[in-house]
DNA sequence: GTCTATATACAGATAGAC
DNA sequence: GTCTATCTGTATATAGAC
């Protein structure tokens, strides 16, 4: 089969060894210190082929975070509950789960590390990664908005603050390498107290008072 | 003068040179594309020389890592207002400045880009930058707490919380390349938000009802 | 101490046989 | 299409003159 030219992801077996082979490197390595060699050692294919089918390296980087960006859309966000409490508390786990999971922390580091250089990369991660459960809690709030579950405010921010509250420094401290692992019990007081001030601030029947 | 063995900052006209250059090109670069050819042209010294003041790339990478958290100590911490709640605004205000801020962009992604190699340097980031900030904040909500304008809680969760809600996605998305810039607006409402929310938790005397 | 010149290794990418 | 062998550039690091 022949490979496709286009700067899409090329398919077939080789193909999906090459990916593989450099998904995994490049997680582990980042773009700057992965091979080319290495990427044709580790899939088992010669320099040639890989040349074959990728142009070039920042080719073969940009097939990878496209593909990772697939993977963060396929996301299951949970399911909704009557109570937006519970539904957020879901939806608060699933973000914590997702931001320490080794993967995430590799890919999201190997992005950063190049988003300078291919500010498009950066995007494309952003777009189909954050931004994707962004929108999805973005609808999920707004639709306990609209039926007085939370006051009416400013959906968006308040989904952006939501992440803000449950991430903290979990997700810093993972890429600084500065914690080795965080207990079940931590990440679950972090979700708890993340919710109870998010609906502390937007409970419908409690407005603050003004200054 | 003779130029330090140790691992620690070499110090001299000399070594401020190549310190300078160094931290321009790795900020600029990234490690892994910043060439010691290149720092000692930058620099205006020879290669012989740049490896008299430093055994390797990584020593001089580990001694510019260590002069940026020297910086980020130095950051001022805002002053303490008697009204929390503008206290909260000043120091929101400057976590965004400095989260935006060019410089600390490229640091952070410097850093995190190698944390995976150098575990010790994302560490030692990570403690004198965020955890330095994360700690006069928990100070000055300790402080709150104690005098009756916040109500008694966790104060370091409470800080980290703060932080995250003024923090939202700003910092990813500069991270990330998505925006060009963010005006003097949105962050000024981004701030004035998140100080709300906290502010409506973290309250004195409006207790939420529980579930 | 500081330079020029170079040793040595390996990178990305390709030519040409099959 | 896929391989082996190689071109060309550049990387880190050092030897040796001054």
């Amino acid at each position: 089969m022949q490979p496709s030219k286009s700067a899409s992801k090329p398919v077939g077996r080789k193909a999906e060894q090459i990916l593989q082979a450099a998904r995994k490197l490049f997680m582990e390595h980042g773009y700057g210190a992965t091979s080319m060699d290495a990427v044709a050692l580790e899939s088992g294919v010669s320099k040639a082929t890989l040349y074959a089918y990728f142009q070039n390296k920042k080719e073969l980087f940009a097939a990878i975070v496209n593909d990772f960006s697939d993977r963060y859309s396929a996301i299951v966000v949970p399911e909704a509950h009557d109570d937006i409490r519970v539904t957020l508390q879901r939806v608060g786990r699933s973000i914590i789960t997702l931001l320490l999971a080794p993967d995430a922390v590799a890919a999201h580091r190997m992005v950063v590390a190049e988003a300078a250089r291919s500010p498009e990369l950066g995007k494309l991660y952003y777009e189909s990664g954050p931004a994707y459960l962004l929108s999805h809690l973005e609808s999920t709030i707004k639709a306990a908005m609209k039926t007085g579950q939370l006051r009416t405010a400013h959906p968006r921010r308040a989904g952006e603050q939501f992440i803000g509250l449950v991430r903290g420094n979990l997700q810093l401290r993972a890429l600084m390498c500065v914690d080795e692992e965080v207990t079940e019990k931590e990440k679950s007081a972090i979700i708890k107290s993340g919710v109870d001030v998010f609906y502390r601030a937007y409970q419908p029947d409690m407005p603050a008072k003004k200054a």
